[in-house]
DNA sequence: TTAAACTTTCAAAAATAATTGAAAGTTTGT
DNA sequence: ACAAACTTTCAATTATTTTTGAAAGTTTAA
């Protein structure tokens, strides 16, 4: 295989992945792109690479730097725009489940804090609603903190929970 | 808030969340009905409740059963079949962190190892492809294998991993 | 074997999400 | 202040995904 058809076939299958992620094709293909490139593109260039229209790649790129994974850059001399993305995977993978969570996971523990807490009166029914998603609750909260705590612990966390733990 | 409104408003939820995730609404749906209730449900009681049709029903039921998360129940003297899901969310995680593996982390790792070992040539560009590649292949196989790990320890993860550590 | 009581399948329709492209907006140099 | 060189916005279009519903399939009981 050649450089050129590697690269296509990590900027696909990265775009196929963030699909069924819920994350648009689009977006991950640039993410893709700009992870794999040595230096930073213009959106001439990222227009060119993946055959996009100039809106959707603006409108992609912005998503990608409100989600923090994507820097823009100005070269000197150089009107337009550039852009990088995060490349440090420990950091990428901070940001994107901080995101996650304030965006998805934070809303959905609200609503579950809501519905769990209804009085359940008698019905085993009810009774077992209030249990059910008490439960979840808790999980969802626990995984949360749990995913928050793994990313503080970044490169060596196993070492580093250990010394906690520890101490 | 009264009963029937807090199990509409945890079913809608976790079916919104459920899209953000790459997964089906009514699937999601689907699932959060069976999750909250105490007995076995039927199809006719699906569609019911949910609003949506018997195909639309029967194949989010196929599609949840085949992620191991939803199983038929049989009632004596019933023609029909019913259906309950798991309910213990530590089993719950672990199913679908193994299905999510095997489906799409797998195959992604194949490409990843695909293209991250051509030949680099002397490039800067070609370079920093394989090296990025390669550090996304191992970065994602030890995300995959973490969480392999965190769903085997389940509840008491932490207690059991110091353990594990310790001696 | 027949028929009633179910479930599954899948082509067509509907709903949703992504994309385009041109007009409007912004920034920079002269 | 002007205009060139860009970027952003958003209504309309296109693509993708989901849903429907009726026909086909299956199972059970008599």
């Amino acid at each position: 295989m050649e450089f050129k058809e590697a690269k296509n076939k990590f900027v696909q299958t990265w775009g196929a992945l963030g699909s069924q992620w819920g994350i648009n094709k689009t977006m991950a293909q640039i993410h893709a792109l700009l992870m794999v490139s040595n230096e930073a593109v213009s959106m001439e260039d990222i227009m060119e690479e993946l055959q996009i229209s100039r809106g959707n790649a603006s409108m992609n790129l912005r998503a990608l730097m409100d989600w923090g994974i994507v820097y823009k850059e100005y070269k000197a001399g150089e009107r337009k725009e550039f852009f990088t993305a995060e490349k440090d995977l420990d950091e990428l993978a901070v940001k994107i489940s901080r995101e996650r969570s304030k965006r998805e996971i934070k809303p959905a523990l609200k609503i579950l804090k809501e519905v769990s807490t209804i009085e359940a009166k008698d019905s085993a029914e009810e009774q077992h609603f209030v249990d059910q998603t008490s439960k979840l609750y808790d999980f969802v909260l626990k995984a949360d903190n749990m995913l928050d705590k793994m990313t503080e612990f970044n490169d060596n966390w196993l070492g580093k929970l250990v010394m906690k733990i520890m101490k």
